[in-house]
DNA sequence: CCTCAAAATGAATACGTAACCATTTTAAAT
DNA sequence: ATTTAAAATGGTTACGTATTCATTTTGAGG
């Protein structure tokens, strides 16, 4: 490998000089400049990152821990990251982490040293916050929150729960079911929560049958609906705690010939862009402003890493109900 | 920072010890191996992934240079390559690159010295092909292929234009459209040229007015869309040149009130994961194997780099139709 | 021609690790 | 006890860069 050593002594100077070259070229008399550049031009030297950070104790690589693709919600927001990242400079590591590989991912980003972190992946109850913030690297979790109360970029999550009841409720469906994720993780917490509120604030009457908090998993969320569908009394309509999981549901409506919205409202959170589309056009509770969480997230935590701004980041974005073409007013039949 | 030599100290022994006690425990001692490890463990010390780098002269890094990912193409193939990578010790940087930000992502690459670089965005004549293979670096392919037929991992793309029109074809349409991408792109390139002999073989007229080879833009596809829904003799049918155009297109029908396939039946190409979705439902050609285009190239992409294998990889794999809700019978009316 | 500050360059060092080679310790065999 | 090979450990160096400090060169002003 080619060194800046090499290129030293091709040009005849010092690799100081190459150094300088390099990032300081103002300090450097053009003849000199001239040769140097060429000698990098013949020996086609490149840099090495790692041998800069070594000296310079800055990495300009950021970690990206983020939830599976799978989701449209981190197709948008990881799309959002690493494009406004390398806009500023940074490369960024991804992983898509599953919970059991949780610790490698940390590992993997403390080993390179990188300049921050990025993650969804946290629960509200993580040991590993009071590890992150010991490591003393910028750190924010974006979606989800720890309950800390720190470094979080989120949208109003119980909010969003609450809206999106009222929404049905005010359809006129009165069996309402609740289809959302582990209530170990603020975003499905908060959205149930605000959820229960609206059930309770208009008086519905509500049984354990039509509550399912899944592991987010396909698998899971069919069992929920089948398990909806053979209740006695079926609901007329589905809250879900994320768009994922509404999609996840619409399918299997479609495969059992369930029509929706006429044999069944469902409404999302996120407003994930794909669920515009004129094929899905899904009612959904999502964040009134049109950047996404990932964007929020990744410039504030720039920010940090730049401006060594140590206040805490606590963005709470408010929502509004996106009403399109899944959820529809219930006909008075029964 | 707290390196190797911090922990040395603390634990009373030289920091070749404490390299070794990380790397090759089973050649030292029980005792020391523990207070090796109670020392690692007091001290928080995290070996400095760059250090390693530079001395072993290998990163365990990988860069992906990706399409964007609101083409659902490389979402999937995003997902499939990180996770494999992760899962064989490799970390990824990912860029998404625009055109005119390639040469800046090849740098970024080449000072980062990673392992291998996996790509999708060449031309059939990119200047950057030669430039590759003289780095010495393992890099592979995907979806497109250079000029010189080196080193990639693709689709039947002839085969799968031919598939789609034969299609479409055989459904009894006389006027189809074709709606595909820049031609200086090997895929969009082979998959029109099947599509035209497949056109000329069934003696099918065909007229400049219904080929548009788009720059793959929202707003391009959308202008083509315009274009054929206002020919005095509108085709009945598209054949596009990716389920990422198809599913633009049939968003703009969607918006325009043309019923897909009632009013309009299209295809894609690539069967793309969200493609089977029930509220979608797209009509494609797309590999036979189960395993998608990502996740081959990055499997051979790690081969190359740990068995040096330097076997010029060419895989075409072959396709075929899967016939869902977006094309049908043409009915003969006219 | 001399002085002297500014401009330009170079020499030496540190960053944190693994690898190489040398040395010490251990334990088995005599 | 002595020898000897194996096991365990340590000292030193290299990786490629930026930085710090020292030295040389330059050119303006007297």
């Amino acid at each position: 490998m080619v060194s800046s050593k090499d290129v030293a002594k091709h040009a005849g100077v010092s690799q100081t000089t190459v150094s300088r070259v390099l990032n300081t070229p103002e300090f450097v008399k053009k003849p000199t400049l001239d040769k140097v550049m060429k000698a990098i031009d013949e020996l086609n030297y490149i840099p090495n990152a790692h041998a800069r950070s070594l000296v310079q104790n800055k990495t300009n690589t950021i970690a990206l821990l983020s939830g599976p693709l799978h989701n449209p919600f981190f197709v948008d927001t990881t799309s959002a990251i690493i494009n406004y990242a390398n806009e500023m400079g940074y490369r960024v590591n991804v992983q898509y982490v599953n919970d059991h590989k949780l610790p490698e991912a940390y590992a993997t980003a403390f080993e390179n040293k990188v300049d921050g972190i990025i993650l969804s992946c946290i629960l509200i109850d993580d040991p590993i916050f009071e590890k992150l913030k010991q490591m003393d690297i910028p750190f924010i979790t974006y979606n989800r929150k720890h309950k800390k109360n720190e470094n979080f970029v989120e949208i109003d999550n119980v909010q969003a729960g609450y809206l999106s009841a009222k929404h049905m409720i005010e359809l006129g469906h009165k069996t309402i079911a609740w289809v959302g994720g582990p209530l170990t993780v603020s975003t499905f917490n908060n959205r149930y929560s605000g959820f229960l509120q609206a059930i309770k604030d208009y008086n519905l009457p509500l049984s354990e049958q039509y509550i399912f908090n899944t592991d987010t998993s396909k698998q899971e969320i069919s069992t929920a609906f089948h398990r909806l569908m053979k209740l006695e009394h079926r609901p007329t309509a589905i809250c879900t705690g994320a768009d994922s999981l509404a999609l996840n549901l619409i399918d299997d409506a479609i495969r059992e010939d369930f029509k929706v919205p006429d044999d069944l409202s469902i409404i999302g959170i996120d407003n994930v862009d794909i669920s515009q589309h004129g094929l899905i056009q899904l009612t959904t509770v999502g964040s009134i402003s049109q950047q996404n969480l990932g964007d929020l997230a990744i410039s504030e935590l720039i920010k940090m890493i730049e401006n060594k701004k140590n206040d805490c980041i606590k963005i709470t974005e408010p929502v509004k109900i996106f009403n399109r073409r899944t959820t529809r007013k219930i006909e008075n039949e029964q």
